[in-house]
DNA sequence: CAGCAACTTTACAACGTTATAGTATTCAAG
DNA sequence: CTTGAATACTATAACGTTGTAAAGTTGCTG
């Protein structure tokens, strides 16, 4: 059987609560009597049972994190950085992946998910603002990656529409006007993909470049969804001079579907991406992204999100926070 | 305040225990009694507390999983595949980063983490069999990934001496002499890093090819770790015509370096990768590399993690798992 | 040296579940 | 219609911690 504080508190002649208050930095406690208390501990190889901890105290100091897909290489760098970051504030991070399932989504903002944690990060893929909103409990929820103004919900995320823009723009300042992209439908005007669209929209609209419906091809956020977009654009005969995938691994999918059909990176066409994973700057050739400021956004989501836990951040309505983005200009488009 | 199994007994008109009886599939209970508590517990919406199972039960239906690096594709992936896969069976995956710190290493088979979760699949990076032997708490703990046939301990391993001289051969029968090693040290012979190089070391003897230290070199399992090995092979003027990164990652960071530096591969040298990550299928070139049958270890290291947390599995001593693998050829090494 | 405030420690209840050890009820067999 | 086994249900005690409320101790002030 484990030690339990009752064995402690025998060994040091003290009572239950004592070694309970001297575990919990309480005040007003003899120099002596912690003294004894921490030998008895440290005697008898105390250790805390967790459980029996969450059940007393109501916290679990764990929070949730939801994404799409833990293999996804953004949200691996993404979840990675964030247990590093909360670790420094005692807590762990419990990681569910929704695959853009409502049904998981909704699982995991109402069901035992959230009770095993005591807030949420939440990257809503398959639920809109009024969803999340009605459906999210009484616990701290932030939501991540989306840009939604919504006044009821905090908020922590990237430009993608300026980010977009200023990608797309990079291209059609280096001369590209036939800019393929690829990871969205037309009609997407929300989510990442519809925001990424509308900022691709907008740099068009800004060089007085036509936009032509059969630049945009659909596709899976994955490498193979890029590959398959581009070999679709290709068999279709769709002139194009440049690519941009909505995420990095989209775009990374299209120019090896580019490079293995013989088509020239840069010289032909040129490829952009979103997100700058750590392999877009050992591909071949190396990928102009955009940096959505990920160290900023775990940092200050989970600062935002702890505040709330711990009750320091009182705002009634949502914060929003927006991280800064960076263009990465490599060789897929100089 | 949430429903708890109090407020649906009295809803139910029965004692507390039937309602647990009926949340438990308890043999005995009328049919007309289970429907009534099924009843009281949708109308109230009724779900179980967690926390206060766990202390009662003791398990907590968890597991828990210690890689070096979440942000690794390898661990990333198979971090996914092992929630999904746990899912079925109703457990969680807690994931624990050890950045191969020996004091991280240990606090996840003593500590807090251990406490969370009814058994551990364990990657030792940087502790012995004799360590882990020793500090492993009383429950179940299977270990992943290495190839210790060690009676006391549950292993679930690749096959990396094996994979690697079959991916070395490989090198050596489409004609190259001089193959560059990068990621581990000349003394290595544990732990993946030593074992991968005694596979490349048996195939370089097999084909009667003399083992040169100067083509052995260390690096971090990373893409940088990979660049920094080959510029340093390069810079001090050592010949060689192949190269084989130790992972995935390494092969692509050498690859890397050796395009930006014109070296042509696979004309000039050849390279080849260990792990079969997804970025091997879709870089330029694509990666020639072993698969070492991820899906059959993360099913099988679960299968025997759970048999054993639910008592079925009884053997005494360690079972030993060894998982296939298979040569993938692509274009950098043909 | 009484009185009061500041400290220090404690007994007991509570968190919400499952385990133990029963007590009722039903029903077939004698 | 009695017995005993099978079935159906329940009261009570844990699991190991923290919260509440209060009791006990000290030391200072008037």
């Amino acid at each position: 059987m484990a030690v339990t504080m009752n064995d402690v508190a025998r060994a040091a002649g003290v009572s239950l609560k004592t070694v309970s208050n001297v575990l919990n930095d309480y005040e007003y406690i003899r120099e002596s009597t912690r003294q004894r208390v921490q030998a008895a501990i440290a005697e008898l190889g105390y250790e805390a049972n967790l459980t029996a901890r969450s059940l007393r105290s109501g916290k679990t100091k764990m929070i949730g994190l939801v994404l799409s897909d833990l293999s996804s290489p953004y949200y691996a760098e993404l979840a990675s950085r964030l247990m590093s970051v909360a670790a420094e504030s005692g807590y762990r991070v419990l990681v569910e992946q929704s695959n853009a399932d409502p049904a998981v989504e909704l699982a995991a903002l109402r069901g035992p998910f959230r009770q095993l944690t005591d807030g949420l990060l939440f990257t809503p893929l398959s639920m809109d603002v009024e969803e999340v909103e009605s459906h999210r409990g009484a616990k701290p929820l932030v939501l991540l990656g989306e840009h939604i103004l919504d006044p009821r919900l905090d908020v922590v995320t990237m430009q993608n529409e300026v980010a977009a823009a200023a990608v797309t723009s990079h291209l059609l300042e280096s001369g590209r006007r036939r800019v393929a992209v690829v990871g969205a439908g037309i009609d997407d005007t929300t989510g990442s993909p519809g925001l990424r669209m509308n900022g691709y929209r907008a740099a068009l609209a800004d060089a007085g470049v036509p936009f032509d419906p059969d630049l945009v091809v659909p596709g899976d956020w994955r490498r193979d969804g890029g590959a398959d977009a581009v070999a679709a654009l290709l068999e279709r005969g769709t002139q194009f001079d440049a690519v941009f995938g909505l995420n990095d691994v989209l775009a990374l999918g299209a120019m090896h579907e580019l490079l293995v059909r013989g088509v020239k990176v840069p010289g032909d066409v040129a490829v952009v991406g979103f997100d700058d994973i750590d392999e877009a700057s050992f591909s071949s050739p190396s990928l102009t992204t955009v940096s959505p400021g990920m160290d900023e956004i775990v940092r200050r989501s989970l600062a935002l999100l702890l505040d709330r836990i711990e009750g320091r951040e009182k705002t009634a309505g949502g914060v929003h926070v927006e991280s800064d983005f960076a263009l990465k200009i490599r060789e897929s488009a100089p």
